[in-house]
RNA sequence: GGUCGCGUGGCCGAGCGGCUAGGCAGAGGUCUGCAAAACCUUGUACAGCGGUUCGAAUCCGCUCGCGACCUCCA
C-alpha cells in the first residue's frame, strides 16, 4: 500500500479524519443506489461519480475495496395522497406493466448510463426484493430487542425508546425533542406511537402489487431497512465507509444507524460520506421538483434547457471540477466550459501517450522545470489525499499538461527533465486522468484511421505548396470537430475544444 | 419555526491564517504561407460592516442575500 495519509470528511464527526480501515488492505464501501422507477438524471450522476472516484483512488492506493451499491426496487412510499402506495407499483399500474418489469427496465437504463459515465461496476449490487428474508430477520431482531412494536400487521421502530440508551439524530445533528415538537402529524401516521417512529414493515392493502408473507401478515419492508440488511450481510455489522447524497442523511441514514445499533449494539459505519446536490438555477435538481434533466437528454441535447448535447465524459469532468461536498450549479455556460476543459485534458492524454524520451547531449537538466513538475505531482496527490479534492487535483494536472504540451511542440526538450522525471510525469499524468479520475478519450477506431489518412493528404498538399487544397482539408476537418495542428516539427490533429 | 450550509475576478470553481489554484471567456506576444492548436505574458477577486492577529478570502460577531434538510428524493 502506498504511504499516503488519506483524510476524509466524516459527516458523523463533522470533521476531516485520517482514514483507517478496519481490516486493511480491505475496505468496505456501501453507497445508496437508485430507486428504479425512472431514468437516471444528472443528480444520480453525482454520487455515482464521486464514489466511483473514492473507489478508484482507494484502489490506486492499494486498498482492496468491496463496493456495494444497492438497487431499490421496492419499499419507498409515496408521500401525501399516495401514502402507503409503493412508488414502483404505482408506476406499474400506470403503464400496465409488472412492477418487476419497470424495475428491470430502469435498472438496465441506469446501468447503461453509469457505464457511459465510465464508473466501475459495484462488486455486489443487491436488490431489495432479493433480500426480503434478511429484512424480515432484521425486523424480528429489533422486535426481540424491544425496540419495535407491531400494529395491525405493520411494525414500527420505537425511536423514543431507542433514544433512551442510544442518542438518535447524531448524524444529522438533530435532537429528538426538537423533532417531536417540529414534526407534523400526517395522515396515515396514526398507527405510530410517536411521529419520529418509522416503519420497519408495512401491512399491504389487497390491491398492493409487491408484497410478501411475513410473521405479521402480508406486507412489504420499510423504507430504510434494505440498506441495513444488505450492507451488514455483505460488509459486516460495522464497515468502513457509507456514502450517499446529502438528502439521504435524514432520515434514511439516521434510521440505518438506529437499526444497526438496535440489532448489533454498535455503530454500523465508521465513516459517513455525503455528496452535495446539483442545482439548477440555484435550486436543487430532483425528481420530485420536476426540474431534472435525464442523462440521456444530456447526452442527446434533447431538453429545452439544453443548448447542445454534452458527452458522458464532459458530464463526468464537469462533476469532478467541483469538490463533492459543494453544490454544483448547472448551466450551459458551465457545461460548455467543461467540455473545452475536458477536451484539452484529453488532447494532452493523447500527446502523453505519444511522447518518447530522447537523450540529448547538448541539453542539461532544467532544475526549474523539474521542480515545478515534482511540485505539481505531489500537490495532485495531496489534493486527492485531502478528502478526494478532485477539483484541486485537476488544477495541478493542467500545470503538468503545460509541460507535456511544451515537449510536444518542441519548446521543452524531454532531456531537460531527465529520463526519470520525464517518465514519472507521463506515467502519473496518464494514471490520474484515466485511472483515478476515470476520464477516457471518446473515440472510435475507424475515425482515427480516417483522420490520419486525411492528414497524409494534407501533408502532401502542403509539401506541394497547394495551399488551396491544404485549406480545404483543414476546413473540412474542422467542420466535423477536428483541428489540424500544423507545427514546426510535425503535423498532427486535436479535438476541437 | 428548528437544524445546517453557502456568498471568491466577466462566468464556472479550488482555497479554510502568510506562499500564482485551475478551467472558460478577454488582451498582448512567440510559432505559421495564412490560420488553428500549443507555449509565454496579462487580470485592482474574495457580499457588507466591525473585531481578533505582526498578518484574514480564510478565525469571531452583526447585517444583507441564497440554498439544503425537517415528507419520497442522489
Amino acid at each position: 500500500m502506498k504511504s499516503h495519509q488519506l483524510k476524509l470528511y466524516n459527516t458523523l464527526s463533522r470533521k476531516k479524519e485520517n482514514f483507517q480501515a478496519i481490516n486493511p488492505p480491505f475496505v468496505g464501501l456501501y453507497v445508496c443506489g437508485p430507486t428504479v422507477y425512472g431514468d437516471a438524471h444528472l443528480g444520480h450522476a453525482r454520487p455515482a461519480i464521486t464514489f466511483d472516484t473514492v473507489n478508484r483512488y482507494l484502489t490506486h492506493l492499494g486498498y482492496r475495496v468491496r463496493y456495494v451499491r444497492n438497487i431499490t426496487d421496492v419499499g419507498h412510499l409515496q408521500g401525501d395522497a399516495d401514502e402507503g402506495e409503493d412508488k414502483i407499483a404505482k408506476k406499474a399500474k400506470l403503464e400496465q406493466l409488472e412492477p418487476m418489469e419497470i424495475a428491470q427496465q430502469y435498472t438496465d437504463s441506469y446501468h447503461r448510463d453509469m457505464a457511459l459515465l465510465n464508473t466501475w461496476k459495484p462488486n455486489i449490487e443487491p436488490r431489495a426484493t432479493g433480500h426480503i428474508p434478511e429484512q424480515i430477520a432484521l425486523v424480528e431482531a429489533i422486535l426481540k430487542e424491544g425496540l419495535a412494536y407491531e400494529v395491525n400487521g405493520s411494525v414500527y421502530f420505537d425511536t423514543l425508546k431507542y433514544n433512551e440508551k442510544t442518542p438518535y439524530g447524531r448524524l444529522s445533528g438533530r435532537v429528538i425533542d426538537e423533532l417531536m415538537s417540529g414534526s407534523r402529524q400526517l395522515d396515515g401516521q396514526s398507527e405510530k406511537r410517536n411521529p419520529v417512529d418509522f416503519a420497519l414493515w408495512k401491512n399491504a392493502a389487497p390491491e398492493h402489487l409487491m408484497k410478501w408473507d411475513s410473521p405479521w401478515g402480508v406486507g412489504f419492508p420499510g423504507w430504510h431497512l434494505e440498506c441495513t440488511a444488505m450492507s451488514s450481510k455483505y460488509l459486516g455489522t460495522t464497515f468502513d465507509i457509507h456514502g450517499g447524497g446529502m438528502d439521504l442523511m435524514f432520515p434514511h441514514h439516521e434510521c440505518e444507524i438506529a437499526q444497526g445499533n438496535a440489532c448489533n449494539h454498535k455503530d454500523p459505519v465508521n465513516y459517513w460520506m455525503h455528496n452535495n446536490m446539483i442545482t439548477i438555477n440555484g435550486q436543487k435538481m430532483g425528481k420530485s421538483l420536476g426540474n431534472f434533466i435525464t442523462l440521456q437528454e444530456l447526452f442527446n441535447g434533447d431538453h429545452d434547457l439544453l443548448e447542445q448535447a454534452y458527452s458522458p465524459m464532459t458530464i463526468r469532468y464537469f462533476i469532478l471540477t467541483a469538490h463533492y461536498r459543494s453544490t454544483l450549479d448547472f448551466s450551459n455556460e458551465a457545461l460548455k466550459a467543461a467540455q473545452k476543459g475536458y477536451k484539452k485534458l484529453i488532447n494532452g492524454l493523447r500527446i502523453a501517450k505519444m511522447l518518447e524520451y530522447q537523450f540529448a547531449e547538448d541539453t542539461s537538466i532544467d532544475e526549474k522545470q523539474v521542480g515545478q513538475i515534482e511540485s505539481s505531482i505531489s500537490s495532485a496527490y495531496r489534493a486527492m489525499d485531502d478528502d478526494f479534492n478532485t477539483a484541486q487535483a485537476i488544477g495541478h494536472l493542467f500545470n503538468l499538461l503545460k509541460k507535456i504540451n511544451s515537449m510536444y511542440t518542441g519548446q521543452l526538450k524531454p532531456a531537460a527533465l531527465g529520463e526519470e522525471v520525464f517518465n514519472q510525469l507521463i506515467q502519473i499524468f496518464i494514471t490520474f486522468v484515466e485511472d483515478i479520475l476515470g476520464l477516457l478519450e471518446e473515440k472510435s477506431d475507424t475515425q482515427q484511421q480516417m483522420i490520419s489518412l486525411l492528414l497524409n493528404l494534407y501533408t502532401e498538399a502542403k509539401t506541394a505548396r497547394d495551399y488551396a487544397k491544404v485549406d480545404e482539408i483543414r476546413a473540412g476537418l474542422k467542420e466535423i470537430g477536428f483541428v489540424v495542428k500544423d507545427m514546426k516539427n510535425k503535423i498532427d490533429w486535436a479535438y476541437e475544444e
